[in-house]
DNA sequence: CTTGGCACTTGGGTGTGTCGAGTGCTAACC
DNA sequence: GGTTAGCACTCGACACACCCAAGTGCCAAG
């Protein structure tokens, strides 16, 4: 009873089952695969992986199906991450060149991750994410109107209207911008806040309450830019699968609804050295979510911000992964020029 | 057999079935409501009824269940808009008046009409709508790149990065912003291309080369600005309310995920002297959407935007059309401030 | 360790019978 | 004419029995 033919066969097993949808009997693996052995010794090799908990009957008497667990060893150590076809590579790259400005890019890029897996595509999307102050401008808009524009050293933009206490004056918020800017030019938007406070105490007297509420602005700014938004596409590939989730795709909907379950949820997946993070049913951690799958990947400078898709957790995660992979790869070059 | 009597028949059916989700019968409608007559008489009423096809017969030997064509007799001339209760119309104001930008405010109406009607929500979001330039900013964050920004009257910002073919003074950016913005200030986002044109054309010969790019780029985002945007909530009520749809939910979910079909479909409805807009079952233009039923209305100035739920056929229209009425009138109230 | 054989389990499909809700119709009634 | 009671009829839903195919577990032999 080898070691390796038993993970031959929950291999077998795995893409059968994903193929099939149907729980997978030793006879059946024999006809469809060559192993070289009968279907009785198949049986005594799946009676080994139940124990292990690595598959599991639905029934006294029926065939089986891999376990979370299961699935988990197939995709650390059996399954090979399949390169994508010529063609679909191709599709990638020209769809995403063919975008306008960073946000067409995204949008492409999550509607086409969710085509090419036939799941649920999510795009997180750092407006700002680590970037740094690359200029800020205070434009009048009324005696006591300003707009408060904060650019970032990654492209975005994030503004917001103020009104101060009492009129201001051109001149005024020229002298304003000019020493607030010197302060905070080039500063990450995590420090941003800490050095406000101190542009803001050295200010002279007669600028500090314009300058206040100006600072108060760009912190909420700031903040505001660390707030990921995400993107979502695909989501009636869920109702494509009904049958695959154990209750009903309600759940799976209500947290894909809400930003942030969605934020945590991919910040925390603990991707590896190869990048490339795989959640699996019970593993997740939102309970709504046992009996998906999420796999995900950072893309983006330090791969800081992550896409990914979620389905069913009977998925074809090779195919699934080496999408993710390579929609992630051609995204970055983009994003690079 | 009176007139009236067969439209209270009608209601019956309609209230019973909506509130059962069960075909009903002749026997239970004279137990559940005070008719007055008997059962006999009720199945000489509603064979009538479904000779008129405002009812229908699912077996030949079973309750009845209303069509689309009773539905729309029964949210026309029938039903009554139910008044929401007291606690709810105080939930609406202060989860409204509590928000901070007019961003905020989109986001909490449409989660909280979603809430309100368990079923899915749309507000159709205008960005800049029918406004006028506010104002302009030009902002050179390097020598051949310029951040160009557009402010419209009705608080929305619009930016965008365009890139020179030669380096740019201060000094000729400045210029450049005093002339456009005294050609165009106070015009019109929909008059804002021709403006710019003869703007551009009135220009110096030495500005016309950075000032044909930077035009453009203004073209740009007056055209963005009239490309509207939805915000979605409640898609999770679907899942809720399966086997109400005949088919499964993946066609809706479809729809509601192309922005493009949703903007069409809230666009074209026909909004009556009450201002309230129903959309029953096969009455939608899409075909996935046949099955299920939207309630729209319009809000802000002029009701030139549009807000709504979508949800199945068998719906409960009064409490449904009481609750979009309001959120569009706090909310109209709301954006005035 | 592998294999063939065999008894055993069980879900799913099918056929039958019963039950109840509901209809349509007719004849009587007001 | 409209309304009512009564009655035969129709189905869908449910329960039950039954069988079949697929599959397992185990044992003894190779």
């Amino acid at each position: 009873m080898s070691e390796p033919r038993r993970l031959e066969v929950l291999r077998a097993i795995v893409e059968d089952y994903v193929h099939s949808r149907e729980p997978v009997g030793s006879k059946a693996l024999v006809d469809r695969h060559q192993l070289g052995v009968s279907s009785a010794t198949i049986r005594n090799d799946m009676a080994v992986l139940e124990e292990e908990g690595l598959i599991a009957a639905p029934h006294t008497s029926s065939g089986r199906i891999p376990t979370d667990k299961g699935y988990r060893l197939f995709v650390d150590r059996i399954s090979e991450v399949k390169p994508l076809s010529g063609p679909e590579k191709k599709a990638i790259q020209t769809l995403l060149e063919g975008a306008e400005d960073v946000d067409d890019v995204m949008d492409r890029t999550v509607r086409l991750l969710a085509q090419l897996t036939n799941q649920v595509a999510v795009v997180q999307f750092p407006r700002v994410g680590g970037a740094s102050v690359r200029h800020i401008e205070f434009v009048l808009l009324a005696p006591q109107q300003i707009l408060v524009v904060l650019i970032a050293t990654s492209g975005t933009v994030q503004q917001r209207m103020v009104r101060t206490p009492s009129d201001i004056q051109e001149s005024e918020l020229a002298e304003l911008k000019q020493r607030i800017l010197s302060a905070v030019s080039g500063v990450r938007l995590t420090n941003l806040p800490g050095e406000l406070g101190s542009a803001l105490a050295q200010l002279p007297a007669g600028l500090r309450t314009h300058g206040g509420t100006i600072v108060r602005a760009l912190e909420q700014l700031a903040g505001l830019g660390r707030e990921d938004r995400i993107l979502l596409a695909g989501t009636a590939n869920l109702a494509r699968s009904t049958g695959d989730f154990p209750l009903s795709i309600g759940p799976i909907l209500e947290a894909l609804e809400e930003q942030v379950v969605m934020l945590r949820l991919l910040s925390e997946m603990e991707y590896d050295a190869r990048g490339i993070s795989v959640r699996i049913g019970s593993e997740n951690p939102y309970g709504g979510l046992s009996g998906a799958s999420v796999v995900a990947t950072g893309y983006g400078p330090d791969a800081g911000a992550k896409l990914g898709v979620l389905g069913p957790t009977r998925m074809d995660y090779p195919t699934t992964m080496a999408a993710v992979r390579a929609v992630a790869r051609y995204l970055s070059r983009i994003l690079e020029e």
